[in-house]
DNA sequence: TTGTCATGTCCATGATTTTCGATATGTTTG
DNA sequence: CAAACATATCGAAAATCATGGACATGACAA
């Protein structure tokens, strides 16, 4: 059995912005955004809200949550946000747990 | 943008198998019990439960999770439930993951 | 059969998360 | 500058989830 520190307590370090990434993608509201994106789209808040059910704010705080596990890049242009899938870091992660599968599971 | 039915309120029924992986993996108590396997192998609840901070009966409710979402596989022996890692469920599923993010993002 | 052990299930409590409306901030437009 | 707009943040209510103890079940052992 294989024990970080004394008990199951804590997640590893270099576990963590992966364990974030999960935790982001373990919403189905949060999924079903992300699979709104055409590829290398951009998508705006007002955009996003205008095809959800949820209210406008509520939209707002699911994208914080994307983008603080580094699911989504953001910028902002003038009076809007736009958002775009962050494929560099989504295929290093999924690489890298395919490859931690592939080799210790 | 792509929208499976009129609004954001659903996920397409070939990506809720993975929607429950995620789910499941969005908990670090989960994660971390993940972790505890070694290569192949097969742990029963009272050595999961022995290096959690948590109650065996939460332990327990941990595990189902795991084990509805496919993560887990499990076998009783006896008294005991032995689980292990369902390896090849894992790695289709983010194998079709990566492949989906390499091919659509 | 009785006792013990491993586990699962139920239930009530507490903790966390989601949710929306109201308000705040910053940007463009008139 | 004022109005209109896009978005973020705050705060409270609602919903969901995690948690542990008590009890139930089923297996083995005496």
């Amino acid at each position: 059995m294989k024990l970080y520190g004394k008990d199951t307590s804590s997640i590893p370090p270099e576990w963590q912005p992966l364990a974030r990434v999960f935790s982001a993608l373990g919403d189905e509201h949060r999924q079903r955004i992300l699979l709104l994106f055409d590829k290398g789209e951009r998508l705006n808040v007002s955009q996003i809200a205008s095809v959800s059910t949820l209210a406008r704010s509520t939209v707002s705080h699911h994208l914080k949550i994307l983008h603080e596990a580094n699911v989504l890049h953001s910028e902002k242009i003038g009076k809007e946000v736009w958002f775009w899938i962050n494929r560099s870091w989504l295929e290093e992660t999924f690489g890298n747990v395919l490859d931690y599968v592939q080799h210790n599971c």
